[in-house]
RNA sequence: GGGCGAGUGGCGGAACGGCAGACGCGCCGGCUUUAGGAGCCGGUGUCGCAAGACGUGCGAGUUCGAAUCUCGCCUCGCCCACCA
């Protein structure tokens, strides 16, 4: 960027243009005023708009400005139209970073978590939001996480929380496992530190997330951008089918049940693949096969430790010496274990279809297994060394016993009903989707508040005995296991049942459980006797509004849907979905074009640029550089452009009535319709959050307003109507120069408090048009009409047109297309 | 491999199937200034002196009319990834 002096311009009108001069001192008179702390008993409509609250990670950098700057655009513009708007702000703060950050210092992450929320609070000021931080939850509060912890007791009280043995991903690295909605890419890394993960067989807590599997598919109650829920809706994964049984003669094992979504393809079953994890692999392995199949299960194990990357990776697999018998060909088909086939999805078994499954295929083609193929396309002839795997209405089954000839689609209810009546299946819904696991191996976190009683097992701590807190005489220092057991004090305690000796959980809670609430706790942030108060939530809840990043649509995103679900079935909600309509911001990047992160030094700090050009032109820039839900990489270099803007507007907001040349009906008229056009598209470009149109918008109004003052309207009223006008518009964006500016035209504290234009359509409509005049379809000539000139009146003088005669040479045209009040279009013979 | 999204001036980006390039940056010229900066005024898609022609990743199609809709391809971004 070059650089150039924060010196205040002369406008040219005297008044000079300097944002320091003011900024603070509104933002200090709007505090004392409370100006922004949403009312409870206010009787007008309720408007709750919400922004997620961040991790307190330091500094504030100027993506955080632009995350928060819409929602507070819309809500700004919500409380002139009248409602009664809570847009609340707090922090995140329980979490590894401040774990890590800590280890590195050598501090305690309460200090660092302290001294970064108080700087951030500080900084978030300055951006002239209007939070309402007499609402301010802080998660790691225990007058917080108290409440986090109760809720658990709920959870696992209504079944819902429960304790298991799983194979779970581990991070190596952080010493903590993860949710699978924390594990990303191709190379399945930690969402946190880009390790890659391994498996390890842990009992750990989990929320059952998959109880609400079937309603959060449903997404026709609520307002999301069709990105994130096309994301939930894959990982979640419904997938339609039917569970089988195939009948095994082995010690212990009557059957192995398999899920298929294609029952219609059975009689080409030619062989079962398990999963080598699979419970009855040992009972049905044959002595001669022992030896191969515990070698291939314990290097699947291995594999697995290492992760098992997928892809195009080779099948591998053993044929463990058992046969199955397919129910609907008689047939005895080999049992093999294979690890394509997954534990921990639908029944971890599979009827492999090798003519009509790509994996199947290639497991077949490879180890010489029967391919026979049983659904084809009418008249179509077998496909020549490939699986056929496209599914379509009209295929039609062969060599399938009496349901031959049958279409795929009729055959699969058919041939689950005849399973279903032999006893041998029924119908069945599998999902991806896993339950949450919640237990984390750190510090910094709620406790998890559960006792281990030798006699009484798991049980949840007394609530009249929560919070659980946090001792902060702990080594943290991260060794794999929790570094809670290392406190004796906190883990030996007694049973909440007996009374006996018993021991303390020491696993934390994830921190998305900490935000799967903090928008209910909003509503009531100061209730000591309760999570919240009923009645609040009534009243605030649900959010109209949410924003945030798009890269938790499968993590907090699908979490809070869950919290909300499971809490009404327990009775503590009366709502079903949390958020009611969600917008999601794009990400500023470094100028780079990289992720801002303090090792890239790419992170742009926002204080340098509110102290050379003000909170104001640094809002209303980020809002102009593009759509907001696409961002971008960072460039400053067009931020002189929207302060020069806010300089013409300070300069004609204060223009001295030049009465000279007073009488100017026409250009009055236009300066009017300036205006109430400008009403009509702004409203609709912010609530939209099209923020940078609306500013566009913004800037042409204040043009024509300047042209207006250099002809001499300075002293009329359109003139006024036109500058308090802006100033009202504005407001959203640059509250502290509206505020300013209001001021010294000697309205009435606060603009933000003033209601919101109205747009007049009369005064927006000109009375004459200008039509452009194609021919085929491409601009040829202009008409300038009275709105009311009748259609064949407008045909006849666009036909006149010189340059419309140019192209019909003499002919006549074969048709002439008139969109009234649009254009007219002349269409040639020669079309 | 699958899904989703995006390709428009030198740049960020506008554009209910109807005047492509709003608004802004940058650049060019002018005013002002001792000079520089700032400010203000005007110009600025490409080719052309002009008339005009051509222009929204590439190629087809639908339409009176396509940046916009359909199909195929190319490039980039994001998400998922052996899910039976």
């Amino acid at each position: 960027m070059t650089t150039r002096t924060g010196t205040p311009e002369r406008t040219g009108r005297g008044e000079r243009f300097d944002p320091s001069s003011y900024e603070q001192r509104w933002r200090e008179r709007w505090e004392a005023d409370g100006l922004d702390e949403a009312n409870d008993n206010d009787p007008r409509p309720k408007r709750y708009v919400l922004t997620m609250y961040p991790y307190p990670s330091g500094d504030l950098h100027i993506g955080h400005w632009y995350a928060a700057t819409g929602p507070d655009i819309v809500a700004r513009m919500r409380r002139m139209q009248g409602q009664n708007v809570m847009f609340p702000m707090g922090f995140d703060s329980f979490g590894l970073p401040a774990e890590n950050a800590a280890i590195d210092r050598g501090a305690h992450p309460w200090e660092w978590t302290e001294q970064n929320v108080e700087r951030m609070r500080t900084q978030f000021r300055s951006m002239g939001c209007m939070f309402d931080w007499s609402r301010e939850v802080v998660s790691s509060d225990p007058a917080y996480y108290r409440w986090t912890q109760w809720l658990f007791v709920q959870f696992f009280k209504a079944g819902l929380a429960y304790r298991a043995m799983a194979p779970v991903d581990w991070c190596p690295k952080d010493q903590v496992v993860l949710a699978r909605e924390q594990v990303e890419g191709v190379n399945r890394v930690c969402w946190r530190c880009g390790t890659p993960v391994v498996k390890r067989d842990l009992e750990q807590w989990f929320f059952r997330t998959t109880n609400y599997a079937d309603e959060m598919l449903d997404f026709s109650k609520i307002d999301w951008p069709e990105p994130i829920r096309l994301m939930q809706t894959n990982w979640i994964g419904r997938s339609e089918g039917a569970e089988i049984d195939f009948p095994v003669e082995a010690d212990g094992v009557d059957a192995i049940r398999v899920f298929t979504t294609r029952p219609d393809t059975i009689f080409g079953a030619t062989f079962m693949v398990l999963a080598p994890e699979h419970p009855a692999v040992a009972a049905m392995t044959t002595p001669e096969r022992k030896a191969d199949v515990e070698a291939y299960v314990a290097a699947a194990r291995r594999e697995t430790e290492i992760n098992r990357l997928s892809a195009e990776r080779e099948k591998s697999g053993v044929f463990i010496g058992s046969y199955a018998v397919n129910a609907m060909t008689q047939e005895r088909i080999p049992i093999w274990i294979a690890d394509y086939v997954l534990p921990g999805y639908g029944t971890g078994a599979i009827m492999a279809v090798p003519a009509h499954d790509e994996r199947d295929y290639a497991f077949a083609a490879k180890y010489e297994l029967p391919i026979r193929y049983v659904v084809l396309p009418p008249g179509g002839t077998v496909p020549e060394g490939e699986p056929l795997v496209a599914h379509t209405a009209d295929e039609v089954l062969v060599d399938s016993g009496e349901f031959s000839g049958m279409s795929a689609t009729e055959a699969i209810p058919a041939i689950t009903r005849q399973l279903t009546d032999l006893g041998l299946g029924e119908p069945a819904v599998t999902y991806r989707l896993r339950d949450w696991l919640i237990s984390r191996q750190r510090y910094w976190g709620a406790p998890i508040p559960i006792v281990y009683c030798p006699e009484h097992g798991a049980q949840p701590v007394p609530e009249d005995q929560l919070p659980v807190l946090l001792p902060e005489d702990v080594d943290f220092v991260p060794t794999g296991v929790s570094p809670l057991q290392s406190h004796p004090e906190f883990v030996h305690v007694s049973c909440p049942q007996c009374g006996g000796d018993a021991r303390r959980e020491t696993d934390t809670m994830d921190t998305f459980v900490d935000s799967s609430w903090y928008f209910l706790r909003y509503c009531s942030p100061h209730d000591a006797e309760r999570p919240w108060d009923p009645e609040a939530v009534a009243r605030w809840m649900p959010v109209d509004m949410y924003t945030g990043g798009a890269e938790h649509a499968v993590l907090h995103l699908m979490y809070v849907r869950f919290f909300v679900k499971a809490l009404r079935d327990m009775g503590h909600l009366t709502f079903d979905e949390p958020f009611m309509a969600l917008r999601n911001q794009g990400d500023i990047l470094g100028a780079d074009h990289h992720r801002m992160s303090k090792t890239r030094g790419n992170v742009v700090n926002p204080d340098d640029l509110t102290s050379r050009y003000g909170s104001d032109t640094v809002r209303l820039f980020l809002m102009f550089i593009g759509p907001w839900n696409q961002g971008g990489p960072w460039n400053p270099t067009g931020i002189e452009g929207v302060h020069r803007f806010l300089g013409r507007v300070w300069s004609v907001a204060q223009a001295a009535p030049a009465g000279e040349r007073g009488d100017q009906p026409e250009l009055t008229r236009a300066l009017r319709r300036a205006t109430h056009l400008t009403i009509a598209g702004v409203g609709d470009d912010y609530a939209a959050f099209h923020f940078n149109t609306g500013v566009a918008k913004l800037m042409e109004l204040t043009n024509a307003i300047v042209k207006a003052r250099d002809v001499g309207l300075a002293g009329t009223d359109a003139y006024a109507d036109a500058v308090d006008t802006l100033l009202l518009l504005l407001a959203p964006f640059a509250p502290h120069i509206a505020e300013e500016l209001w001021a010294r035209r000697g309205k009435p504290y606060s603009i933000h408090q003033q209601a919101w234009p109205i747009h007049d359509a009369e005064l927006a409509t000109a009375d004459t048009i200008e039509l452009p005049i194609q021919v085929d379809g491409k601009l040829r000539d202009r008409l300038v009409v009275t709105r009311d000139t009748p259609a064949d009146e407008i045909e006849r003088l666009a036909l006149a047109s010189e340059h419309v005669q140019r192209y019909l040479a003499g002919r006549s045209p074969r048709r002439v297309i008139q969109v009234p009040g649009k254009l007219v279009n002349v269409v040639t013979p020669d079309l």
